[in-house]
RNA sequence: GUCCCCAUCGUCCAGAGGCCCAGGACGUGGCCCUUUCAAGGCCAAAACACGGGUUCGAAUCCCGUUGGGGACGCCA
């Protein structure tokens, strides 16, 4: 079995073509073929290296390693089309020497009234076949005379095209509703449906897996097929992602890219295994309708083992952001904190915090990262929910009005003095002395509960909210041992923010 | 306009004639847990687009309607 991703480099990697990419993937691993990444640039006016070095990252980041490709080689290459010419050039040759393929001079503006036309007298918009009789001495003797003409490939009248999709079953086109396509564009460059067929046969593709909207392509590559010599692939066409108004995904619904999901703090492993979800289900017919094997969230290696076309969905899914985000806190919750606090790095400096940890540093923020990773759907939610810890100002916690109102009362007040006194002569905290102090100022206090811990947290920390103290006031005191050059932001310890705090309440009018 | 495809909870899926007064997941609501926000646990509401057939029996098969999507490029 041999697959393919072919994607055209004219701008960033989107997550429909991923999910092309990624079932095409599915399907090599899941039966030991072969997975090929061709780069469709035989537009050169729109293609781009940046955006195919982009694509190509995207793949590798989501985890989609290919067997061959433009960068790693292999066997049936070269794997960019603009480095194909002279194949395109010589079947081209041989297509029209066997009259499968005919001159065409017909102008832009020609083509376009006639298509006006067509449509206006309800007939269908194909090329209406003026170049089709075209005596070839005649054609000859007008490109010697200078005339520039496409090549387009004649479609025979004779016969409806069928074909059998593993998606969708058995699929029929009348054949008056396929024009003549352009094979050869006037300036010599290969079109598209020309390009895909002969490589896709010379690269030994045996299954063309890509979106519906090449559905309508196939007839005419399937006839092309015929006329070369080929035997046609097995086709299998993904319906599209939609977005949530069923429309089709654009950036006015927010992040389309892998770029932007990887931007906004998405895991590769979250986005590949929410992907696979739209238009298949790991859970099989054997998981019968008790429940069973209901689980979704599976490694990609185990998606491969489960995967098949066969039970590829036919209708259009789509793409739920809230969804991904469930499969990315649970990745997250998954992952080994060190990886993730690497991960966050250029997230905490995005948020303002400048850092570049050593080993030291990182060490400590993978220690943090427990406290978070439960409760954030992405990296980029990461800093914000550690302020806490870099960032503490006493007096201007006692600028929050929620912080004053509470503050007012005795009994919080209490709390605060007492924990000061009792961190004055306390070394840095742990989880077991932080339970032993909180206790202590319970005793001193009376104050228990909420009463007691609510007024500890704003002391320590200046917000009323945030992880457990039991986690967060711990790491404040690790952080606060963290040597200078570890390239962390100075962390204040936990007995100066009391004392702090407790300065900033007398202050208060 | 022409052709092609699709149609189960708000969303993603399971369902391949009786197992279904339809099952799971996300989201939503409630409850529990809890020093806060989350997380987690439990419970709940929520769908076979419509109309005709076929059949003893249809979410499942057929036809039509409606709705959605796609294609009709010297783009891919």
């Amino acid at each position: 079995m041999r697959v393919r991703f072919a994607p055209s480099p004219t701008g960033q990697l989107h997550v429909g073509n991923a999910r092309t990419a990624l079932f095409n993937w599915l399907l090599a691993r899941g039966n030991g073929g072969t997975f090929i990444v061709r780069i469709e640039d035989s537009d050169a006016g729109r293609s781009t290296r940046d955006s195919e070095a982009s694509i190509l990252r995207d793949l590798r980041w989501l985890g989609l390693e290919w067997d061959e490709g433009p960068d790693v080689g292999g066997a049936c290459g070269p794997y960019r089309q603009s480095e194909r010419l002279h194949l395109y050039e010589s079947y081209a040759k041989e297509l029209l020497a066997a009259d499968h393929a005919y001159y065409c001079f017909c102008s832009m503006a020609q083509l376009e009234a006639e298509r006006q036309a067509a449509v206006a007298a309800g007939r269908p918009a194909v090329y209406a076949g003026t170049c089709r009789r075209l005596a070839k001495e005649q054609a000859l003797a007008r490109i010697a005379a200078g005339e520039r003409p496409a090549i387009r490939f004649r479609v025979p009248d004779d016969r409806d095209v069928v074909f059998q999709d593993v998606v969708r079953g058995d699929v029929r086109f009348q054949i008056d509703v396929i024009g003549d396509p352009i094979i050869v564009r006037a300036d010599g460059t290969p079109a598209y449906n020309f390009a895909v067929v002969v490589d896709d046969a010379l690269m030994d593709v045996t299954h063309v897996v890509r979106g519906e909207d090449h559905i309508s392509n196939t007839p005419r590559q399937i006839l092309m097929y015929e006329a070369l010599g080929f035997t046609p692939p097995v086709f299998a066409h993904l319906a599209l992602v939609m977005g949530p108004d069923h429309g089709p995904l654009s950036k006015r619904h927010g992040a389309t890219s892998i770029a932007e999901f990887r931007a906004k703090g998405y895991l590769p492993e979250a986005l590949v295994n929410y992907l696979a979800l739209i238009g298949w289900s790991p859970r099989g017919p054997a998981a019968g309708r008790s429940g069973g094997d209901d689980v979704e969230l599976l490694p990609i290696d185990e998606l491969a083992r489960r995967f098949s076309l066969e039970r590829v969905g036919q209708s259009a899914g789509v793409f739920d952001e809230e969804k991904l985000a469930w499969a990315n806190r649970h990745y997250l919750k998954m992952a080994d904190p060190l990886r993730i606090a690497e991960l966050a790095v250029p997230h905490f400096r995005q948020a303002g915090l400048e850092m570049n940890p050593d080993r030291r540093g990182l060490d400590f923020l993978a220690s943090a990262m427990p406290m978070v990773t439960a409760s954030v759907d992405r990296l980029n939610q990461i800093p914000g929910r550690l302020t806490s810890l870099f960032q503490y100002d006493a007096a201007k916690a006692m600028a929050d009005l929620r912080v004053q109102e509470e503050m007012s009362a005795d009994g919080p007040q209490r709390v605060a003095r007492a924990l000061a006194d009792e961190l004055a002569h306390r070394p840095r905290l742990d989880r077991e002395l932080f339970r032993s102090v909180a206790n202590e100022v319970k005793a001193q206090t009376g104050q228990k509960g909420k009463q007691l811990f609510h007024p500890i947290r704003i002391a320590l920390t200046g917000l009323t909210e945030g992880p457990e103290l039991d986690l967060v006031v711990p790491a404040i005191d690790r952080g606060a041992e963290l040597p200078r050059d570890a390239g962390l932001p100075p962390i204040l310890g936990c007995r100066e923010r009391a004392t702090a705090f407790v300065a900033a309440l007398n202050q208060r009018p």
